[in-house]
DNA sequence: ACGCCCTTGCGCACACTGTGCGGAGCGCCG
DNA sequence: CGGCGCTCCGCACAGTGTGCGCAAGGGCGT
């Protein structure tokens, strides 16, 4: 610490360096930056106010002026996250589906790309209302009405798909979060844990089957995204029969 | 504390009481139904080991002879959750359609009533791969594979199935640890929140439209229970799509 | 029958958390 | 130039998970 120059000194210049009201040295935004660079370093567990704040070069509860509380600080960053994703051009209207998919695919890659989040998702909800996540929803309403929807339909279909995007990619981020934790490698991890699975799993004769049918190796990541799309269109298909049925 | 007794009395006696070898006095079956009691009565936040102690008359760290963490505790009482799930009788062999709602409708009401699930499925997650969850999954890929589908096939299904349930359901259930939190009942939060929904929304057209169109008053809780029903049922139009395109 | 060991529960302690409070430095307005 | 207010921070408090070592008995060897 700086014990030392307190000790030396009087207690009137023991800070003299640090630069008052030059400019006000700390913003919401920096926080905000800070805390997510921690986040994606460190994962939610290393995020507390006191590294934040050794982080930016200030005191444990020197956020507090910015942020209220640190529930405030993790919607603020929740949000940032959702900013990541940017919204189409309305310009170039394409087909309903490619625009639905892609607001879902950027979704679920911010997920992954910051994997803390899922383990934030369940406390702070999607009730944040934040703007970038608003901006979000308005796309994909947008998308669904301009295609036949009725307002509450294409409401109806954007929870759909949302609900499916966050229980999906959460799912896969709390098992990245594992991952990181474990220290391993995604190999070695798995060879790890096989045979616990194999074992925890030979009641049951259809996970057994499932399980025995991937063991004879196949690429689990590509298998990953190629199942995420596939549910997606599952659902988008859903969603075109009823339009046609409405249209008939 | 008790640091009367010990200045009154001997450290013999000070705690005679206690029946050591009678029976093991606590069993990962209690600590477990105590952890969940305590988290349906006060929440995630109200979960510590010192208060779960306490309420087993035992000292704070004499759960960790039956459990290794508190990870692995909460991984414990979310497969406790799962079973309260009851798997279908497969001799009643119906629907493939209803089997599955059944299955997701049960999952969901498990998850309302048990809403501190929400802010623990991010760090758990579903990798846990306890018994209870095991056993659901077979029964839905039952389902599934009877129907028609390939064994891949049903487990993307279910996968699609059970996180559109999870993402949906943990939002509901954040929604409702908020309003718990809150200490407000139900409408007065409504009410309190609305006008700064409505600002919030303002810049977005769509939103805009949407939420006024709900101010006009429709009973929340039936509108949520139908969207649920609405979102499942299309997920299975477009698997029951896929399961007729492969017939011909 | 007696003494030893080994399991099991628990008190203590440590490092660490979020955050309320009061004070201190500085810029700005009157 | 004096007072006000906004930021920033050190301190302190209550509370957390959990590692460590001790104590108390039941079960077993002799």
């Amino acid at each position: 610490m700086a014990a030392e120059q307190q000790q030396a000194g009087g207690s009137v210049w023991t800070r003299p360096q640090r630069p008052r009201r030059e400019q006000p040295a700390l913003s919401r935004e920096q926080i905000v930056a800070a805390a997510m660079e921690l986040l994606d370093a460190e994962g939610i567990d290393a995020l507390s106010m006191r590294k934040l704040g050794t982080r930016l070069n200030a005191g444990a509860t020197s956020m507090y002026s910015h942020v209220a509380n640190k529930d405030e600080l993790i919607e603020l960053v929740v949000d940032e996250v959702y900013g990541e994703i940017a919204t189409q051009d309305p310009a170039e209207a394409s087909d309903w589906r490619t625009e639905v998919t892609t607001v879902a695919q950027s979704l679920r890659q911010a997920f992954l790309r910051h994997p803390w989040i899922a383990s934030v998702l369940g406390q702070v909800g999607m009730s944040s209302l934040g703007p970038n996540l608003l901006r979000l929803s308005e796309q994909m309403i947008g998308a669904l009405e301009t295609a036949g929807f009725s307002l509450a339909e294409a409401e109806r279909g954007m929870n759909t798909v949302s609900s499916y995007v966050v229980g999906l990619a959460s799912t896969e981020a709390a098992w990245l979060t594992v991952l990181a934790r474990s220290g391993q490698s995604q190999q070695e991890w798995v060879d790890a844990f096989w045979p616990a699975a194999l074992q925890a799993v030979q009641a049951f004769p259809r996970l057994s089957r499932l399980y025995a049918a991937q063991s004879e190796g196949f690429d689990v990541d590509s298998n990953r995204v190629d199942s995420f799309s596939d549910g997606l269109e599952c659902i988008l298909d859903g969603l075109e029969a009823r339009l046609r049925r409405a249209a008939e």
